[in-house]
DNA sequence: CTTAAATATAACTATATGATTATATACTTG
DNA sequence: CAAGTATATAATCATATAGTTATATTTAAG
């Protein structure tokens, strides 16, 4: 828990910038496939239905930010999450989307 | 917690834009003035230093998510944290940032 | 060394959005 | 109703970035 609020300028900025990570539907897609662990970069993109080289431009983007790991082996990349927040992270947006959106989005909550 | 992953494209879209709401560093520092308690607009433009006319943008950003809870009285306008997760989101955010930056952040960890 | 496959990068376009300036709206008081 | 204050909105500009296409790089195999 950060002890001394309010955050400098550098710190929002990196806060900030760490939520824009995710803030790209096509990442999050990316996170939620490495959830089972790790993938390379032919199996993501048929996963994602994505481009090559549009997922791997965002793998680039979330390796630099610090959320994937990257191990090269042979032709193949792969990529895991290195960041164990993330997934806190996206419950808890999803959790509180679920309670504002109620019924409608029956794929949050699951509170049937 | 989701109990069926994935999210299917339009929860995507719904995550992605929650985090959209906190991925700008002025909203992070309204969100954080609006920690102790609820303020009215003019508080806000002095505390964040920002413009009145962006300052207004953001909050109502902010408020159209969910993040925030507005409340008038006469002719000021009072803000408020709605949402009890983003708290938590942020804390996140920082520790996480607190580890992978290490003592350069010394605002995060609170780890002297 | 040549070919082929997996991944990354460059160049470009389109779109979204943050900041600013000016103006409008809403409310209070006299 | 007139004047003043608090807040919101509109119009505009500048910048960032997601997606695409084409090409480059890396590695393995023959």
């Amino acid at each position: 828990m950060p002890s001394d609020l309010p955050l400098n300028d550098q710190a929002l900025e990196l806060v900030s910038r760490r939520f824009a990570v995710l803030a790209e539907p096509m990442r999050l897609r990316l996170v939620q496939a490495l959830y089972e662990g790790e993938q390379n970069v032919s199996s993501l993109v048929e996963a994602t239905g994505g481009t090559q080289a549009n997922i791997s431009r965002h793998l680039q983007t979330l390796t630099a930010a610090g959320v994937l790991g990257r191990r090269k082996d042979g032709l193949h990349v792969y990529y895991r999450i290195t960041d164990p927040t993330i997934p806190k992270l996206c419950t808890l947006v999803c959790g509180s989307l679920g309670k504002t959106l109620g019924q409608q989005a029956s794929h949050f909550g699951g509170n049937t």
